[in-house]
DNA sequence: CGCAACCTACGAACCTTTTCGTTGACAACT
DNA sequence: AGTTGTCAACGAAAAGGTTCGTAGGTTGCG
């Protein structure tokens, strides 16, 4: 009974974060605070208030077990990417993911052996599956 | 000597003022307007507006011969489109755009056959130039 | 001319997102 | 007990993006 309505389309900082949560499973603020770019530079209560936004809107969830309160993703890597090719797809590809993929393919600069066997052996399902 | 500095990343309503003129070619603000999607109903003075702000970006340009300016993009779709896709990269896909390709190909729900085959003689290229 | 229709320009309101200072609690150490 | 360091919570400001009302100029027409 947690959510029943899907969730936002998280904003560029909250992404930075989930990134940071997908990669190093569940953390405090501060694992968070100290993984993330040291480019970008957020000061620790900007990062805290965000993941306190995130609690809010069901992006990650917390456990308060600890003084230092553990965070970790509630969307899935997958389900988020899915979610934000769609929407580029729509605002920018007529709606066609397959020409986003197209365009994407065009302006990769370099690819390992095994994502292109990867993209081969779905390009095959795919054609297999319209008959 | 037009423009030095790289264009900023067009927002969401600027984004679909752009597909309105790659689509038309050459257009006034108020063919713009009228050629928007109607589900989204921005009034007429927003979409001025927005050109405006376009044109002081330099998104567009504009011609004030006649009465009516008449304004273009200024970039490409295409590039615009790997402007959108680098980024998300980025942001998603740990700067990979072959993955990200990858997910918009597992994410695609249907695929013209052309779009099909053009992929695939894009794969071979590139699976080709790497040796 | 007087009026209506259409145009640009501009400013302000408003909403969302980002940022951080401050506060009060708790803990660890001396 | 007092000092120092870390934490969550909160509020409010700043920045970015969106929306539109209003004003002033031009055109076309009765």
């Amino acid at each position: 009974m947690t959510q029943s309505r899907r969730l936002p389309r998280p904003t560029e900082a909250e992404l930075e974060i989930l990134a940071v949560l997908w990669r190093r499973g569940p953390s405090t603020v501060r694992e968070v605070f100290e993984a993330l770019p040291k480019g970008r530079a957020s000061g620790y209560t900007t990062v805290l208030k965000f993941m306190q936004i995130m609690t809010a809107k069901g992006l990650v969830k917390r456990k308060e077990s600890q003084r230092a309160h553990v965070y970790q993703a509630s969307v899935s890597r997958e389900q988020t990417q899915r979610q934000l090719l769609t929407h580029l797809a729509e605002r920018a590809f007529g709606g066609s993911a397959l020409q986003l993929a197209q365009q994407a393919l065009a302006s990769a600069k370099q690819a390992s052996p095994e994502d292109l066997a990867e993209l081969r052996k779905m390009l095959d399902e795919f054609e297999r599956s319209q008959s």
